[in-house]
RNA sequence: GGCGCGUUGGUCAAGGGGUUAAGACGCCUCCCUUUCACGGAGGAAUCACGGGUUCGAAUCCCGUACGUGCUACCA
């Protein structure tokens, strides 16, 4: 059997959204299960909406998530170029081949007159208004002309596109791994255009021409795909590669979390949810977040997105990449579409921050830190910080907010919520902690609970009712962590700071 | 309109002739915790509809409805 060989083929129009990378991962998920190679191609045909940088954004996309590809244009193997636009000359060629075969014919008809044969079928009072077999004779083009006319034409390179001959009358049968047999008649297609008068192919001429030279063995993409997956069958034949056609596999679309059709780029802002793997800098929107930046972490993203149309049959939710590509089969993807669920890939994300070592979260988290203004010197307290408080954290931005307190003292201090219940007698058991607390010769949580415990019975004080005005003096308000293990991570001098600045607040207020 | 593909709680879903129809997210209650989370225990909520086939249908067949995709010199 030949090795497996799958590509992953996105147009460089803009951000790589869900729908994208689901399709990236599912083609990585098969081609490494298999010891195959997973290939990056740039479908760049379409000059009018070709992005600038779409691409590098692309390849560190799928670096970010770790599913980089073995060949594209980043990373040349032996079947490039891997931009199609870098290939245009190999598409005439085969396109011209077909017409030679009797497949394919020249087409003259400028957009007006195209327009206007729609028109008249309008008129008609037809609902299909395709250039198909009903019209193509009426049309100007090496069918109706005459070989010398047409030969004229292309003489003074009168603009001119190439169109499949699509016979009517005859079934396509083809299998998809997902969906099994498929049976489709040719009279529903159109003519379609295989080579632009620009000279670009379009994709159906392009995904045919490119899978067989690069030898691809399975040919995976988007459900929106199927329809047209008989003139792709259709073209494989024509080009007499049969034997070598790839198998097939449609995968399911990703679809709005309200209302209808699939996911798309629009939804992201509209919805308050990110669509994008990475930050993108659109050209007119401007900067647009990625899972990314919100703080996903990859792992989850990708986990997330893996079961959105997928499932091993068990009740395993939680995969690794490693995991998925053990337990990856192309026949239990799912057969429809499915919401895209915000909270559950959150959810996904705080699996996966309570899963991972204070190692795999430290660098991330640091770079969170730094860029609100707090540089980490002591690595050690760092990571005591994060594992004490990554349970708490939903998103990587989260360790932030729960976290912030241990490099800046609290900027605002809820006493309203301490003085309610505030008397001499817990003035007077913090003064004494403070005493107590500074002759301590360790600065251990257990100890320092113990000792808060020792003099809250000595001053006939329950614990309970001074642990409240404690947490809000050292973080500022009702959150965080165990109180005691804040004070322990704060350290001695900066615990007993916090104690006297809030009490001398309370003090100016009674 | 035509053609294709779908349809199990609000969402993701297991299940493919006999099940009390798994599980997860979200929601609610309680426990733990004298903060908030985490964790634990419960709860509400489902086989689109109508016909068949069968002793028996969420599971098979047909129809309808609904959803979704395609119907470009876009991919």
């Amino acid at each position: 059997m030949n090795k497996v060989r799958v590509r992953f083929a996105p147009s460089p129009t803009g951000g790589l959204h869900l729908g994208g990378i689901r399709t990236a991962l599912y083609n990585y998920l098969f081609a490494k299960k298999y010891m195959g190679d997973f290939v990056l191609r740039v479908e760049d045909t379409d000059q009018t909406r070709y992005v600038k940088g779409a691409e590098e954004y692309i390849i560190d996309c799928l670096n970010w998530c770790k599913i980089s590809p073995d060949e594209g244009p980043h990373r040349e193997g032996e079947y490039g170029p891997y931009r199609q636009s870098e290939r245009k000359s190999l598409y005439k060629e085969y396109a011209e081949q077909l017409v030679k075969l009797g497949h394919a014919y020249y087409a003259f008809d400028t957009p007006a007159e195209i327009e206007t044969m729609r028109e008249t079928l309008k008129g008609q009072g037809k609902d299909n208004l395709q250039y198909d077999y009903r019209v193509r004779f009426n049309m100007k083009n090496s069918l109706s002309l005459s070989p010398e006319e047409t030969e004229a034409l292309l003489k003074i390179n009168f603009p001119h596109v190439i169109r499949l001959k699509i016979e009517r009358d005859e079934f396509v049968y083809f299998k998809d791994m997902i969906r099994g047999d498929i049976e489709m008649s040719t009279n529903g297609l159109d003519d379609k255009v295989l080579l632009k008068a620009d000279g670009m192919p379009t994709y159906h001429l392009a995904v045919v021409v490119d899978d067989y030279l690069m030898k691809i063995t399975h040919a995976f993409r988007g459900e929106e795909w199927l329809p047209s997956a008989p003139i792709h069958v259709l073209l494989w034949k024509y080009l007499g590669w049969e034997k070598h056609m790839p198998e097939w596999a449609h995968f399911p679309l990703i679809l709005k979390p309200d209302g209808n059709g699939k996911l798309s780029k629009r939804d992201g802002e509209r919805l308050g949810f990110p669509v994008f793997a990475m930050e993108w800098n659109d050209p007119v929107k401007g900067e647009i977040k990625g899972f990314k930046e919100l703080g996903f972490l990859p792992e989850a993203f990708l986990n997330m997105l893996a079961m959105l149309g997928w499932n091993n049959g068990t009740e395993q939710e939680i995969f690794s990449l490693d995991e998925m590509i053990d337990q990856f089969s192309i026949d239990r993807i799912h057969v429809h579409g499915a919401k895209f669920d915000f909270e559950k890939a959150k959810w996904y994300n705080h699996e996966w921050i309570k899963k991972s070592s204070v190692e795999r979260l430290e660098h991330d988290v640091k770079k969170i830190f730094e860029k609100k203004g707090v540089s980490v010197s002591d690595e050690e307290q760092f990571g005591s910080i994060i594992e004490l408080i990554k349970d708490r954290c939903t998103l990587l931005t989260d360790f932030w907010e729960q976290g912030h307190f241990f490099y800046n003292s609290p900027s605002e201090i809820d006493t309203a919520s301490i003085l309610s219940k505030w008397n001499e007698n817990k003035n007077q058991f913090f003064v004494e902690l403070i005493r107590t607390y500074s002759l301590l010769p360790s600065w251990k949580s257990v100890e320092l609970e113990n000792t808060f415990k020792e003099i809250a019975a000595a001053s006939h004080l329950k614990p309970g009712e001074l642990m409240l005005p404690f947490r809000i003096m050292l973080v500022g308000g009702k959150f965080g962590p165990g109180i005691f293990d804040i004070a322990s991570l704060l350290g001695k001098t900066e615990t007993i700071k916090r104690i006297e600045h809030t009490l001398s607040l309370l003090n100016q207020k009674i």
